[in-house]
DNA sequence: GGGTATCTTTGCGCCAGCACAAAGAACCAA
DNA sequence: TTGGTTCTTTGTGCTGGCGCAAAGATACCC
């Protein structure tokens, strides 16, 4: 309707953490990369979207800047509202505030599950749980195994569970060993997945 | 409206993680704690809520259990509507479910922002940051200082910043030594705010 | 094709913070 | 008051994972 078709390139940002908030976005094609910066320079990975998910909800309803940046992983195309647009077409169709809650709502809780297992777990659960989420939204069918269907690097995993990509490399490298992961560079499948998920799940810390 | 108002004694449960989600609760007076458990039997404690703050939004909108417990941390009164009802009144006000959009917006915010936290910072700026913040949300002026409101002990500090009670033990008795705090049993008072603030916000690392 | 930038692996030393233990302090209930 | 419970402090030893460094691997660009 009211809305404006956006592409960006491979590593462009959508726009900066600090931004003012004006846009209400929704991704149609590529992945989108969320991430924090603090003072000093070092970043964190909130989450990666896929086509169908919508975005930058947060800060067009409260008036602050965007809270994050987000950049384009591969090539994408995105569809943005203006802020106030969306306000009125909420206010016209209460259906649409109430399902945008409840994907917030189920944002909050992937957060704080997210918390809890920084809070409380071991840096290899930390991976293997990530891999697996990563794997179950955006895993492709490959031989022997699931594909993670974008460009990943150490450092990016590190960045979404907390430790250094040094951590991240040894892990992948031993689990590669004991055959359940293949990964080349930017790059990882997953060959045993019911595997990552005991090491997810086992009460053993 | 059609809302019932109960009453907690302190300790008491309002709710248990998993149980079926069919109220959405508003807090009078008191103090909650929202709370969430390993299966290794880990607590992690979530957010502290305060009176005239909204909770279970989250359960309530989309069709699944709660994902918190919630405990009375002292006496508490707390007034409840049927899910149903809830989205009843939001299709009718719009500006409601605009509202409960902001809210979330919000505490999405501040679990990016603490994920953040956890991700890269030590414990002592984590430690520093919790204590702010809860003095921010509930702090009283008391003498020579802010005191921190309710029973709050060194394991409900742990569990909010992913550590062990030892070493919240520790960092506090070497602040009181330092005269940033004043500390007894289940109680911290600020002594030097702006203090703590250097500590949670300085380069170094 | 060759040079450069980026990503990955691996060895090594080290320390922040954990785990356990044990004693002390504050609170409560009868 | 006494005994029990819960909370706090502090000593000690240990280790998971960090930080650096340096070499190898892969991709990209002119």
């Amino acid at each position: 309707s009211a809305a404006t078709l956006k592409e960006f390139n491979k590593n462009a940002y959508l726009f900066h953490q600090g931004d003012a908030a004006d846009q209400f976005c929704l991704l149609i094609s590529g992945k989108v990369k969320l991430s924090q910066i603090t003072e000093e320079g070092q970043q964190v990975i909130l989450r990666y979207l896929s086509p169908g998910e919508a975005f930058a909800v947060i800060a067009v309803l409260s008036n602050i800047p965007y809270p994050v940046s987000a950049s384009a992983v591969e090539q994408a195309v995105i569809l943005c509202w203006g802020k106030q647009c969306m306000v009125d077409l909420m206010e016209r169709y209460p259906r649409l505030a109430i399902n945008s809650l409840s994907i917030l709502a189920n944002q909050i809780q992937e957060f704080q599950d997210r918390f809890r297992e920084l809070a409380t777990e071991r840096v290899e659960r930390r991976i293997a749980r990530s891999l697996l989420r990563l794997a179950k939204q955006t895993g492709r069918k490959a031989d022997h195994g699931v594909l993670i269907d974008f460009p990943l690097t150490r450092q990016d995993l590190a960045e979404m569970t907390g430790t250094t990509l040094y951590t991240v490399s040894r892990t992948l490298s031993q689990w590669e060993r004991d055959g359940l992961v293949s990964s080349k560079r930017e790059q990882v499948t997953l060959l045993a997945p019911h595997q990552l998920v005991v090491i997810a799940e086992e009460m053993a810390s």
